[in-house]
DNA sequence: TTGAAAGCGCTAACAG
DNA sequence: CTGTTAGCGCTTTCAA
C-alpha cells in the first residue's frame, strides 16, 4: 500500500469513479454531481491525496507554474529583504510563490541561478543586475517569461526597470544643506563603478553645480569613511557639512566628527536610512529609499507583463525621502535659518 | 517553428539521433560516442534548449526536485533575512533551491503556505512555526519529506528543532549585571506565549531566584515600553539594572533612560542586538542571537534528513553572545568592580 | 554504444 | 454530467 504518494487513479478506484472525474472535482469544476464529489473528497481525504503539480503542469496548456523568481544582491541585508518581503506580499495576492536568491556582486552566479529559474519554469524574474550584460537572458530564459530589473539598469535585454531616486536624492541631500546657510559641502562616497554609486555622486554635484565641494569616493568601508573624515575636516578649507553616499560611510563619518568633538557643529545627511537613527546624537537626517516601494512595484510591472502587457519597457524611478531629524539641521553660517 | 519551446525531440531529430541519446548527453551520461555528444551540444545551442525538468521529475525514479521550502516570521526583518541568508549558502553548496514565505504569526498562512510547498514537491522544509499545532504536516506533506523547525518549537509533528538559547540568554544577561553590583534588576519583556517571550523571562527569574526584581511584560511597542520603565523608574526601590527582552523594548526603555537622563546611572543589557548599538551613548550592551549559524545548522540538519539520517529528532540550542559595550557595565553600587 | 517502446500523473479533446 | 483516449517531455526498461 505504501508504495510511494496515492495518484488520481488511486483516488478514482477508491471512490469508484472514473479518473477524469477525480480531476474535475479536484480542479473546482462546478458540472459534477454533489454525490461524486462527496464521495471522492472522501477518496482524497483518507488517501491524503495531493495533485502533483509537476504532472498537471506538464499536460495543461497555459503552462503555468503559479512561480515567479526573485534574485536579489543578498536577501539578508535590509534593503533587500524589505523589498523581497513586499514582492512577496504581492505575488502572493496573486496566489504566487517564490523562487529566491542572492547574487553578491557576482556575474556567473547571476546567470546560473536566472538558468535555475528558467529550468523550473517561473512565470516571471525580479532581477538586481549585477553583471555587466544580460544579454544571455534571451537565450537561457523561454521568449514568453517576462523580467522585471530592479535597483540597476540592465543592459542588451529589455525589461521594466525600477530605480531608486538616487541621483534626485543627492541633489534633495545638497539643496537641503543649501537651505541651512552650508556654502562648503563635501561629498563621501561608495564605488564608483555601480549605477547607484555614480547616480549618487552625480545628483551631488549637478546640485552644487556652481561650487562643488571636495568629493572623496571607493570608501569601501566604516574605518576608510572615518579617516577620510578625519583628513578632510583637519584640511584647509574645511567643510561646514558632509553628504555620505553609503550606510557605512555614514558610521564611519558619525564615529569621525564625534571623535573630533564636532558633530554638533559639522552637518551630515546621510543617504540611505540608518536604523535607530533617531536614537543617535545629534539625530542623522538621511535621504530614505523606499523598498517596499520598489518591491511592490516591480512585481505590479512583472504581473502587467505577465498578464500580456505589450508597450515599450518602462523606466520607474521611486522617490527617496528626505528626513530631517537634527545632524542635516546643523546652520552653516549667518544665511541659515532657524 | 516558434511552437513554443524545443523539445528532446527537436533536438534528436536537429541532431539526427535518437530521443535516448540527446537524454544521455543532456545528463552527462559518459557511454556516448564523442562525434554524437557533439552533434547533440550544437543542436542544443542552436535551438537554445533547456531541459524541462517538471517532465524529468515526473519519470524518474528518486523524484527529487532540488528545490527546499522555508517558511519564516517575515523575510523582511533582519533576524529572518539572516537565518535566510545563511540557507540559502547551505542549499547552494548542494545545487538546491529555495522557495521563501513569511507567515506572520498566521496558523492558517503556515498550513497554507506548506502546503503549497507540498504541491510543488519541495525536498524539504524548514519551518519557524507560529500556529499552535503543526499535526497537519503528517496530512498535508507526503510521509518521505523531511521538516526541520527553526525559533520556535512545533508540536504534533516531529522533526530536529533549532532554537537561540533564549533562557540562557537571559540568565547570562543578569549573571552580568549581579556581577557589576547591581541587587535590584528590573525585566521588561515581550509577549508571554511567545515560546521565546517565556523562554526569556524563565531565564531572567532563575538567575534572579533569591531576590526577583520587577517584572513588565507584554508590551507591544517602544512607547509602551518607555512608559512602563519610566514608571518603574519613578516608584519606590527603583531598579537599578533593567534587562529588556525585545528590540522594540529596548528602544523604548532607551528613551525612558534619557527622557530623565538617568540613561548614565541604569544599567540596561537588551536581549537581542541592536545595529549600530556601539554609535549610542552609552553603548547598548547586548545578548546576540545568532541567526546565520541557526539557519546554518537547519539546513545541515535537514540535509541529513534528505540523506535518510533516521534517528530520533533533535533539539539544537544555539548559544548567545553577551556583547558589553557600555550600559551594561554601569556600575550598581559598592560591590561593583572595574 | 544506440534505439524503440512504455509510461510517470495529469488534463485536453472528444465522445457518450 | 461522466468516461475514454491520447499525449505533455522526459527517463526507464529492454532489446539490438
Amino acid at each position: 500500500m505504501t508504495e510511494g504518494r496515492p495518484t488520481m487513479n488511486d483516488v478514482a478506484r477508491h471512490a469508484g469513479v472514473s479518473l477524469k472525474t477525480v480531476s474535475r472535482v479536484v480542479n473546482g469544476e462546478t458540472t459534477v454531481d454533489p454525490e461524486l464529489v462527496a464521495r471522492v473528497r472522501a477518496a482524497v481525504a483518507t488517501l491524503h491525496y495531493r495533485p502533483h503539480l509537476g504532472a498537471s503542469l506538464l499536460r495543461r496548456n497555459d503552462r503555468r507554474t503559479g512561480t515567479i523568481g526573485l534574485l536579489l544582491q543578498d536577501v539578508g541585508d535590509p534593503f533587500s529583504a524589505v523589498l523581497h518581503r513586499a514582492v512577496e506580499d504581492a505575488a502572493r495576492s496573486r496566489g504566487l510563490l517564490l523562487l529566491t536568491g542572492s547574487l553578491d556582486e557576482d556575474a556567473d552566479r547571476e546567470r546560473e541561478q536566472a538558468r535555475a529559474f528558467a529550468r523550473r519554469h517561473t512565470d516571471g524574474l525580479i532581477l538586481a543586475p549585477v553583471g555587466p550584460d544580460q544579454g544571455y537572458l534571451a537565450l537561457d530564459l523561454p521568449p514568453d517569461i517576462p523580467v522585471v530589473f530592479v535597483d540597476r539598469p540592465a543592459r542588451g535585454f529589455a525589461g521594466d526597470t525600477v530605480l531608486a531616486g538616487d541621483e534626485a536624492g543627492a541633489g534633495e541631500a545638497v539643496r537641503h544643506l543649501l537651505r541651512h546657510g552650508h556654502r562648503r559641502i563635501a561629498y563621501l562616497g561608495g564605488d564608483r563603478r555601480s549605477a547607484t554609486g555614480r547616480d549618487r555622486q552625480r545628483g551631488f554635484l549637478r546640485a552644487l553645480a556652481d561650487r562643488p565641494g571636495p568629493v572623496v569616493h571607493d570608501l569601501p568601508d566604516p574605518p576608510a569613511a572615518e579617516r577620510a573624515a578625519i583628513l578632510l575636516l583637519h584640511g584647509p578649507d574645511p567643510p561646514t557639512a558632509i553628504v555620505t553616499g553609503r550606510r557605512p560611510i555614514t558610521v564611519g563619518v558619525i564615529r569621525a566628527l564625534r571623535g573630533l568633538g564636532r558633530h554638533r557643529s559639522v552637518a551630515l545627511v546621510g543617504l540611505d536610512d540608518l536604523p535607530l537613527a533617531d536614537l543617535l546624537d545629534p539625530a542623522v537626517t538621511a535621504v530614505a529609499q523606499d523598498p517596499a516601494r520598489i518591491g511592490r512595484t516591480a512585481a505590479d510591472a512583472l504581473f502587467e507583463r505577465i498578464d500580456g502587457r505589450d508597450d515599450p519597457p518602462r523606466e520607474i524611478r521611486i522617490p527617496t525621502a528626505l528626513i530631517p531629524r537634527g545632524s542635516g539641521e546643523i546652520s552653516g553660517g549667518p544665511t541659515g535659518s532657524s
